[in-house]
DNA sequence: TCCTAAGCGAGACGGTACGTCTTGTCTTCCA
DNA sequence: TGGAAGACAAGACGTACCGTCTCGCTTAGGA
């Protein structure tokens, strides 16, 4: 409740530099984009940027943190609801959803245009987020295949799945693709862990 | 047959960059390494690298086309017993031997300190191959995914589990690290394209 | 006598800058010394330098405004008894022994570390001061050199006395250095002006 | 013999810049001039400027040394004429008159628009030269005056003398301006250190 | 007692210049 | 005469200051 004095200002130009950066993916792609670009769409000095991040990979990973911090929260609620029978795997869902609400973001960060680095921080992410869902359904007795290979190709293939979508303008519902990435993995999933899922 | 005092000079030169560049990739990753770098590695001048490459790009895509080439060979030469019967599928077992052979020049190329554009390009290109012997297998009438969609998935799931494998130098043979990949997509390419497979 | 309310706190500001300021200098040479190293020193805001001081060049030649009216204050008591026959010249005197009593700001202001600017300011100052006393003496027609000649080469000579002796950490009295600074130029104005004083 | 393929573009490039740096001193001053401008004046590449030099005032500060150099030349041959009788003090008769043959050079080493730091470096230089000439000539009993302050005040009056006759353009001749230096300073010396010179 | 105006701290901001780095071109030398 | 060497232009990078600014906080007369 103390500082509004400059919170608001430092706000307001995070949120410019936010803005200003995947609209320009979008335009020329990432390694494309110059700091002076951003600086130039945003109405910004050159300090003040480095004054709020380190460079231009940190302004999209924090922007990619943002992405994420929000899809969270959707997904607390959502999970809230839905626990106790391998709920987790809906996060397709979740997220397929979120890339089409977000989805002028969602093509600048995965898209065609985008960095190397941020789909590496998404595989991470998402890996991560999985590893915990995957981990104890496995029937180890039966499963063939090693978990963080499933996990790593899980991610890949869901990155995939969702590249395709946003490159092509989402042609289809998040439903329909989310219905479509499963009928793809979920079978390799349940033979390579030996487990049925649902 | 004139020229056979500068073409070995040619010849040694382009060795020289492609020899370099593998060996720079595997110690900083592929956007880290320098022109300069691979220069000083290769004790050549500046001017020199740019008369045989465009870029690093260039120089990086013909090592590609290089790897390419030489799985081709061996390829054809493997298709050509199997012609008839789906065979193109082996393809992923071939390429996990071929890459076992050349496991340094792969760790490079496609590795995690690699670039964004050779993965694009291994992308397309494996893409073009495999929609050849996917397309007409594919049943549309009970084909429920997008055929693009299913190569695209398809060949991301590949070079995923190729990483995996690579990244971990290879922990198993060439043989069973296709097993995996078989057995992780081909429940689901049947699933989606609704026909089977052998 | 209305405000004594802020006028004592910016007095005091005042004089914490016009503290900081030497102390700097003495140590890393005007150049070196930042806007922000004097309000860290003075343990002040960035706004309330600026709001007193436009720059730091401003701020230094304010101290030395300061000093000038300190030693003017002490000169005219001086002079008074002494007018009248050609007493300006033991300005001299009375410079070295204002040095001696402020020596800790005379060396940042005209020492080794000073800046360009001050000596410019003090030149111009002390060519002022002079150019009265020597002027109306000079006789024009035995004179030989310009009178505007002789007061810069008269000020640059006391300047590099004052410079050495205080970069010495004064060696000898002020009385001893005015002594060796008229042994050295006095003659010189004799020849040069074709006059005798005193 | 070997080189001269690149040095021709060095030299080239080097003359560009030491000829753009004097013209932008004398426009605007020392300080006020930036590396871009002369990189604009000298139609060079920042790197370019870099590779050569490590920044502005070693520019600067090399600039003088070719003065020195080429004034040194001029004044072995005519040393070794007058060798023998404290010719070593018509130096300043030589340095007026190298001064006047390279004004504008000059006029931006050493006139108002100079920069502290050359000044500095034209004060060391001329004091070692002096001390070699005055240190055997001066006569321990009688000298009242340290020789090294001395040597001080005498280069701060040359310099003085100069600028004065610079900043003026040069209203008399190297001759003329040398006796009048000579008037001011001679008195001085001999009476300073004691002994007749010439 | 409250009010109000000024001095002040804090620090965000737009700018400008710096010195470093890398790229791709271009000219010259040399075998 | 074509390959090699390396000087160069171009321009982005991240850093360091500058001088401007907008805020709230404090504090001391005056109401």
């Amino acid at each position: 409740m103390k500082q509004t004095k400059d919170d608001r200002r430092v706000e307001r130009t995070r949120k410019l530099l936010h803005e200003a950066l995947p609209a320009l993916i979008l335009e020329k792609g990432y390694e494309a984009v110059t700091v002076q670009d951003i600086l130039d769409r945003a109405n910004l000095g050159r300090s003040t940027f480095y004054s709020h991040y380190r460079d231009k990979d940190d302004l999209l990973l924090k922007g990619f943190d943002y992405l994420r911090a929000m899809m969270e929260k959707q997904h607390r609620s959502v999970a809230g609801k839905a626990r106790g029978k391998g709920a987790g795997f809906n996060l397709s869902l979740e997220l397929f959803r979120h890339a089409q609400e977000n989805h002028r973001l969602y093509k600048a960060m995965v898209g065609k245009r985008s960095g190397q680095m941020i789909i590496r921080q998404a595989h991470k992410y998402l890996s991560g987020l999985l590893k915990e869902h995957i981990a104890p359904l496995a029937n180890t007795k039966k499963s063939a295949v090693p978990v963080d290979l499933t996990v790593d190709w899980l991610v890949s293939s869901f990155l995939s799945v969702l590249t395709w979508w946003l490159d092509r303008n989402m042609p289809c519902t998040a439903e329909k693709i989310d219905e479509l990435f499963r009928q793809l993995t979920m079978p390799g999933i349940q033979a390579g862990l030996g487990f049925e899922l649902q």
